[in-house]
DNA sequence: GCATGTCAAGTTGTG
DNA sequence: CACAACTTGACATGC
């Protein structure tokens, strides 16, 4: 099946979610930080039910779910832990709702650590972070059903292929939550699709073939070539493609063309993505308005 | 009320 | 060599 995906937000639809930062939490005592940060958590999980339900409603097939939906959590002193809330069990109800729902209804879900997370630094305390954020975002994703946690290879440190060796001790090392469901993504200025695929392929990682950091970004290998690669490694692991795209704010050939558009330019969808099985994030600042116009440009070309 | 500056974290490329 | 871009809003602060 062929469906796309929604980043984070909307933006006509009454959906929010709230954070919070270290410097506010810092002026009140812990007993207040945790009950301020179950209310944020609380709202956020009851937010993401209603972006769930949004979602169903709009036929959009994926949602990609912000990564501070618990604010904070990881932080070495603003840190904390589900069964400190007040609020945790119906918390923990939530979570189970969104997961009974987003199964029902066959919405894919993902999470997208972002820049801070590298398994490849040379720095352990930046890994030893890292390792943290994602299994927090592993437990997360378990309790909403969640099966994709996307990230990027990092930092090159003057040198890929070390850099990819150090990602995959890490990576080795990392528990079944996480790894089962950790994929990479090629980016727009470093780790191109064939820099990752052989690696990714070598360890049966999941590829988050990225269209357009790949021509942002480009290397050697065709779109269609990219695709069929990360397509056999998803394949191997039993589960639908993932890919993203995304339409570039000044178009092809005036200066960068590496910031978002609002829309998609429909004729920035590769042909050979069509009829295709696969879950596609629409990455536009348009959010849902512009994944309802995409669907409704190509029409009924996907599937058929 | 509304505008503005700030917010945990990393790395790279630009000014 | 300092700093913005990644992506983006929410929130606190100050007028």
């Amino acid at each position: 099946m062929f469906s796309f995906g929604l980043c984070c937000l909307f933006k006509n639809e009454a959906v929010s979610f709230r954070t919070t930062t270290v410097k506010n939490l810092s002026t009140l005592p812990r007993d207040l930080q945790l009950v301020k940060l179950s209310q944020i958590c609380l709202h956020n999980t009851q937010n993401l039910e209603l972006a769930l339900k949004t979602v169903r409603r709009l036929g959009i097939g994926a949602f990609r779910i912000m990564s501070p939906l618990f604010p904070r959590m990881t932080h070495p002193q603003a840190g904390y832990s589900m069964n400190e809330l007040p609020d945790g069990e119906v918390i923990g109800r939530s979570l189970e709702t969104c997961r009974i729902f987003a199964a029902e209804h066959h919405i894919r879900l993902s999470f997208h650590p972002d820049q801070f997370v590298v398994l490849s630094s040379p720095h352990p305390a930046v890994v030893a972070n890292s390792i943290q954020e994602l299994v927090y975002q592993a437990t997360l994703a378990e309790a909403v059903g969640a099966d994709v946690i996307n990230i990027h290879a990092g930092g090159v440190y003057g040198d890929k292929q070390a850099a990819l060796q150090r990602f995959g001790e890490v990576y080795d090392g990392l528990p079944d939550a996480v790894r089962n469901r950790l994929t990479l993504e090629n980016d727009d200025v470093s780790y191109t699709p064939e820099d990752l695929l052989p690696f990714c392929e070598q360890r049966t990682i999941p590829l988050v073939y990225d269209v357009h950091h790949h021509r942002c970004n480009p290397d050697n290998l065709t779109i269609e070539e990219a695709t069929e690669r990360a397509g056999a490694i998803w394949k191997t692991v039993g589960r639908e493609q993932y890919c993203h795209i995304s339409s570039p704010r000044t178009g092809w050939g005036n200066g960068t063309p590496k910031p978002h558009a609002d829309y998609i330019d429909p004729g920035d969808v590769p042909g050979c993505w069509r009829r295709r099985d696969m879950t596609v994030d629409v990455e536009a600042k348009a959010k849902e308005l512009a994944v309802i116009r995409l669907m409704n440009d190509l029409g009924g070309n996907l599937n058929e």
